[in-house]
DNA sequence: TCAAAAGTGTTAGGTGTACACCCATGT
DNA sequence: ACATGGGTGTACACCTAACACTTTTGA
């Protein structure tokens, strides 16, 4: 709820009475970025390694505090800019993950953090903006504990990405402006960690309205052999009827 | 990101020097509670009515502050067992939708609030605890504009939870602990809006494992007339492979 | 005997899966 | 030629939707 007169419960029991800005414990807010890219058909991360204390030399989410005047959403879209020195971010997926609020995620003090989930076409190079620790793409795979609970939160981002490729379009946001299908498939098979069978895939994703749209006349050679494959871009449509589901989805209970 | 040394821009854009809590604005952290349950085949909203400004006289979503050393789902649990006047809450699904942070979402302060989803079996009656203020039940048809952004947290939690019913067990949730088929389609039908063929309906539920479990021998009349209906149990799954879609579920972009 | 609600059967058409096959290109 | 990757065809299992039909109860 907002700040209502009922259950005005601040900490201590008593109401927040005229809302007394400091009249208790401040939680601060931050955002968590989960930054995903595909770079050679490895799923990789972006994260920043910690100079201080607690977790000193861990690897860490990227992300900051929220400031009074911004939304935690602008707040992300700040952060990342600054995070990958990327002055444009068209082409960006960004959404809301969830948000972690245990008590104790920050041994220092109260952090609430709203978690977001980024996916980047490409690997834009990390260039470190400024003052900004310098942050690097590592695979999503060979990762040595995070701090704080940023495991589990890119856990959560990677099982939210996942099932979101069966039913909705994202796929493409992990690609260039011009890709294949070849590319499209790998964003899937990269992912689910599974292999897809090529025919059906392509006719799946030609068969759903809005996908994907040919350029016409344009192909590209893929491996340095083989027939060029033609070139796609992102179509309109965001939700995939029917959806894509993963192989062997049975049995996830 | 927790409270890092990476990008430590405390409002005013200075680092928050040995984490002096009160050195920047704080944020108020709230529990914004969408609760939903079905009563005689009308979905209805547990909402309580404002006697102040801002929005004075308009329905809002329950909810409340989260306390210093609570995460936000043990104050929504908290705060939903003060509205509700429920010692125990068994059988009770509570979720986590979405943070809701705009800056001036609430006109007199900023608050972040952290939106949960709650799923009632039957009708509690909403006896106010104490002091909180009267909760009732409305028709989620029929509903003014709401206080604050909560025409839209509520519309949101109606969709995720219209989206869940397709592919998880859900639905049971909004059950008592022994319900028949007939009143598990009731539940699909109230949330989308739509009929379902019973037939149909009947053998998708009794062909995934582990949905519902039949109670031998029990059976109950529903509509004073007709053959009295089996009585099931909730089963141990959670999801449903494969799912159970809406229909005309195509062409919703 | 009829209406109402539960429950069963049947069938036509669509969807997904697996796999065989052809096409274009570089070496 | 042959390997490599793109692209097409096809057959079969399965799922779904639609609807006819039977069963059990109260009025």
């Amino acid at each position: 709820m907002c700040a209502s007169e009922n259950t005005p419960r601040a900490p201590g029991g008593r109401a927040p009475e005229g809302y007394d800005k400091h009249a208790f414990e401040p939680f601060a807010v931050t955002v968590d970025l989960a930054v995903l890219t595909i770079r050679a058909g490895v799923l990789q991360v972006l994260l920043v390694e910690r100079g201080q204390e607690p977790y000193a030399g861990r690897w860490a989410l990227p992300g900051g505090f929220v400031l009074p005047h911004e939304s935690a959403e602008a707040a992300a879209r700040r952060e990342l800019a600054e995070e990958t020195g990327l002055a444009d971010l068209t082409g960006l997926h960004l959404e809301q993950l969830r948000t972690y609020s245990e008590p104790d995620r920050d041994p220092r003090m109260r952090v609430v953090s709203v978690a977001y989930t980024a996916l980047l076409p490409d690997p834009p190079e990390p260039h470190g903006g400024g003052d900004a620790a310098q942050a690097q793409w590592l695979r999503y795979n060979a990762l040595g504990p995070l701090a704080f609970d940023h495991d589990r939160i890119l856990a959560d981002a990677h099982e939210r990405v996942g099932a979101k490729l069966e039913y909705t379009c994202l796929a493409t946001s992990f690609c260039p402006p011009e890709f294949t299908l070849g590319e499209l498939q790998q964003v899937y098979e990269t992912v689910w960690g599974t292999a897809l069978d090529r025919p059906n895939f392509r006719r799946k994703v030609l068969a759903t309205p809005g996908f994907v749209e040919q350029i016409p006349g344009a192909a590209r050679l893929t491996g340095g052999r083989g027939k060029p494959a033609a070139l796609y871009r992102a179509g309109g449509a965001t939700t995939l009827h029917p959806p894509l589901l993963r192989p062997t989805s049975e049995g996830r209970p």
